[in-house]
DNA sequence: CGTGGGGTTGATACAGTTCAAGATACGTGG
DNA sequence: CCACGTATCTTGAACTGTATCAACCCCACG
């Protein structure tokens, strides 16, 4: 592992209080490893033996029903995945692919399950961890069930730009098929819902969206802290 | 407190592994509660000062956005609300009313974190309780998204069934207007979906749901295990 | 009895999906 | 570097699922 890497995952919440030997030790075993574009890391059913860092590019996590699929989170780095099947030492309940070429780093679940024991400091650590994801996910939970399509692409674009640095210029990193999926609808339904956004505040061409009268947008999504939260 | 109220709260898989002195210091100004029917016990918003415990009774967790109001849970006893608020010490995301005479033990949040620092083995018990927490919404996540609603009215009726003892006899144990929040849909329409469920291996009248062709009801159902879990 | 709330039923409206076709962008190989 | 082929995206039309609005029924409760 690059000593750059290091730095970076050690910068983690979860990791960014924990002794050095502590690390080290945690990191035993592990493996960074890169993989190309649209590589599926995890499948949904199978057992936790890692706990998956995202140290580069673009991470999907998903979920099949039937013939059906839709899109749980996106992540970006630096973020676990997935924290709470590795604790429970259980299968993955969602799947998981990359959207971009990215470097993962795969930490035995053993590891950490042992750690965790050992060492409080990092129990407090993945709690808190676990704890956020989950509600991150009863925000979403809140999104898919209290808002209409309309309503959540105008959130997910408000947000999206606050990430991006609040530029009033908004690109998507990645397809818009996988926008539609994240956010409950189809493609078709997302193509059109943008061009009617394009009434209120926004315009776009491709992969670029611009916040040209952000009240008029704002209007329209009406965030609230409790669903789009900066969490 | 009464002992057997001890007794039951003791046996959570939360407290279960704990020395008894702990135990006594952890519920060191924690009172019990009982509440009447439809009580808020919990807004939005509000700072988690408490981690709640239900007894005895039905609790829901539900939200608000703008006019419209969704079920997120509802929780039975004996079961914890609302782990990750308390843990991450932010505000509740969701609300709570109780949907049946009540009794609700109350823990001081500051306990909860402050014991977490102290005992390992309470440690390991919170992670794995907001680990699960975290699976079962990713399970409600992919319910909504991937499924119809014909197809989560009839899995909640095999999944209830089974939750009570697969008598092929189910009770709802509230209002059908709850559970269609919880099913999210209409009052209307899980009114008609469940008529139209008739044709497909149930009867019911009131608030009793009998399965009479378990084979058919399946075949709608079509369960899964990784999103209706026995977790 | 009357009253009110939950539940059902019907008619209508809308949001969202599906199917199909056309346009655009993109990576690949010549 | 261009031409081609494929995948993504867009647009249109028909259809399905679900929501909304309104009337009515029924039972519980005062």
């Amino acid at each position: 592992m690059r000593d750059s890497d290091r730095t970076v995952i050690r910068a983690l919440a979860l990791f960014r209080e924990i002794a050095e030997a502590e690390f080290d030790r945690l990191i035993e075993g592990a493996f960074l490893q890169r993989f190309p574009m649209h590589v599926v890391l995890i499948n949904e059913g199978e057992h936790a033996d890692f706990l998956h860092i995202i140290v580069e590019g673009v991470v999907e996590l998903f979920a099949r029903y039937e013939a059906r699929e839709t899109t749980i989170e996106i992540l970006q780095p630096v973020t676990t995945f997935i924290p709470a099947a590795v604790v429970r030492d259980d299968v993955y309940l969602k799947s998981a692919r990359t959207l971009a070429p990215s470097r993962i780093l795969m930490i035995p679940a053993t590891n950490v399950r042992e750690m965790f024991g050992r060492d409080p400091v990092f129990a407090r650590a993945v709690v808190d961890e676990v704890a956020l994801r989950y509600r991150r996910l009863v925000r979403a939970l809140k999104d898919q069930k209290l808002r209409t399509g309309a309503e959540r692409l105008a959130n997910w674009i408000l947000e999206t730009d606050r990430q991006q640095g609040s530029r009033g210029r908004v690109s998507m990193p990645y397809e818009k098929r996988t926008l539609s999926a994240l956010l409950g609808m189809t493609p078709e339904n997302l193509s059109r819902t943008l061009a009617s956004l394009t009434a209120h505040g926004i315009s776009g061409n491709g992969r670029e969206i611009l916040i040209s009268d952000r009240d008029a947008l704002l209007r329209c999504a009406r965030p609230d802290p409790l669903i789009d939260g900066p969490e």
